[in-house]
DNA sequence: TTGAAAGCGCTAACAC
DNA sequence: GTGTTAGCGCTTTCAA
């Protein structure tokens, strides 16, 4: 059994206050008692109850992250970049899964498991606009992603429209006409895929360069495997295309492998583009062209504007928090043919 | 404020403990006092206050896990893994990030912050076979990785020299003789690059192919930059080798893109292998050879074994458990050339 | 400068 | 079946 305050007041002929006191670094206290309370401590090994503790302040010096899946390599860079951000504020992190399910995410939300943490950064896929309402929980949060918007918490997220008109801006000025996607969702409105489909066609149309549904290529999960076989599905059509913009990087670099195994040169015959800026882009074959949206700025912020509000800024009405992008020239893409 | 046991028991006109027992679904409670219970919870809204729980009964439904660094694709998938396991055991997992730095690992296992926790699973890479002692913590343990053996807790892990032998093995089947290695650890004799590195040298004792240093890369870090670097150092050495052993699959794609580049053919001219069996290593070009060593089952292992220790089994001697592990043919090493 | 004692919300004897 | 009550280990008034 661990050490107690009791046992180390024992030991040290004092009362549980004055060893409360030598721990919580209370500045008046005699040197002779402090050494006398520290020699106890280190001779019982004692370490104070967290458990304990938190239940007397209310706070538990935890918060929860919540994201579709650590497999995926966004959510892992973003999850690393939120526990390193979180450890420099002297807070652990607990990380949950929903597997993207709306389900899951809307049982998180109430979850008790939930009251082991003072707050969430959660990231949802499966919950939708019309879920906003769900976010007014009974406790710090803060929203990120673009699945829910002007809901009733503080939002950290990225300017996907513009970045992905930038990327295909990008594309068109080194000369391409024939943009073909990879991961667009059929129907949605809103969401990364929507929403950078969104600028895709602003680009187009600001162009003067016509929509092509024939190059464009459904699927709704984004791992490599979907990426690579839309990208079979946008091949068995026949149509021409000189382009191919990967919503994300996962896709984009299944699809490029797709393009190369089918004998396309990159870039020569077709660009790649990617979205995300993750660290394996910079390493494929060729290394991918992309869109870094700002992740790390994005973790840092959440991270910050969550303490906020465990801290008391409670009132303020929320805020939503837009990161700056930058296209991140590779070979894939290069700026001109 | 959020509603306690008290406010519910107020509300239906019990007491607390009738509150407490409809909770904890103790089996002898009047239909109709339940139903009372249930709307008065309901009405309020209630949910337990978890760290009260724990107070009480010394448990918090949380373990910690400490790996290097989420941003390392095989830390990443382990932890999706872990994560998982524990969900489907009714337990939350809490992530630290340690860099793999000694002092950090060290400062990891006296933190208070783990009281947060009832166990840790720790996969350690900074610290080595001379810290064993450190990891007899008083709560329970199980340990991951290859830098300690025999120590005083559980261990869960792969067959490292015996997996790295039937990837090297696999190599000089398919006709290979030169076999470059990328990754090794200067004067290490413990831990992956080591291990991995011995069940290399067994193999090519074995088919009477000697040992020759000037096709061995060494790189501390294990990113794919380290891989390309370390290749590149290979390559200027100008001696011959047709296949490449990469310790793990990020170096060993690193390599292969270095190679690509310098206009060797993979894996016509060479071949390439790697370790880890992680998923980008499929969509690669040309899709990468490797070693699952099993890391599915580690995480299983490692949360049910955890489990088992937290739920009293602290007696019992330490045990190894060790992962079966095969070797994956894709394209980048063939069976046969 | 230090001590005594209340109480955070819950569980589990033990009574009735 | 249900109520009373004593803590879990800590922080924090309030006194001394």
């Amino acid at each position: 059994m661990a050490a107690t305050l009791h046992d180390v007041a024992r030991l040290a002929g004092v009362s549980i206050k004055t060893v409360s006191n030598v721990i919580n670094d209370y500045p008046h206290i005699r040197p002779a008692t402090r050494e006398k309370v520290e020699a106890a401590i280190a001779e019982l090994g004692y370490t104070p109850n967290l458990t304990a503790r938190n239940l007397r302040s209310g706070r538990t010096g935890a918060i929860a992250l919540a994201v579709p899946d650590l497999s995926l390599a966004y959510f892992a860079e973003l999850a690393a970049e939120v526990i390193a951000a979180a450890e420099a504020a002297g807070v652990v992190v607990l990380v949950e899964q929903t597997g993207g399910d709306r389900d899951r995410e809307f049982e998180l939300l109430r979850s008790p498991r939930l009251k082991l943490t003072d707050g969430l950064i959660f990231s949802p896929l499966g919950m939708g606009q019309e879920d906003a309402a769900a976010l007014d929980v009974p406790y710090p949060m803060v929203l990120l992603g673009e699945r829910i918007f002007d809901g009733p918490t503080d939002h950290v997220t990225m300017r996907n429209v513009e970045a992905a008109r930038a990327a295909t801006e990008y594309l068109i000025r080194s000369g391409r006409r024939r943009i073909a996607v990879v991961g667009a969702h059929e129907g949605e409105l809103i969401g990364s895929a929507a929403l950078r489909l969104q600028g895709y066609r602003a680009a187009l149309e600001a162009a003067g360069i016509p929509y092509d549904d024939q190059i464009v290529g459904y699927t709704t999960l984004w791992h490599r495997a979907n990426g690579a076989e839309t990208m079979r599905e946008i091949l068995a059509r026949g149509v021409e295309f000189d382009a191919v913009f990967g919503l994300n990087d996962t896709l984009a670099l299944g699809a490029m492998r797709v393009l190369q195994v089918a004998g396309r040169r990159v870039p020569d015959d077709v660009a790649v583009v990617g979205f995300d800026g993750l660290d394996e882009a910079e390493y494929s074959i060729p290394s991918l062209t992309t869109v870094d949206p700002g992740r790390d700025w994005i973790a840092k912020t959440a991270v910050a504007t969550l303490l906020e509000r465990i801290g008391g800024a409670a009132e303020a009405p929320p805020r939503t928090l837009l990161a700056e992008f930058r296209v991140l020239e590779r070979e894939s893409a290069p700026a001109s043919m």
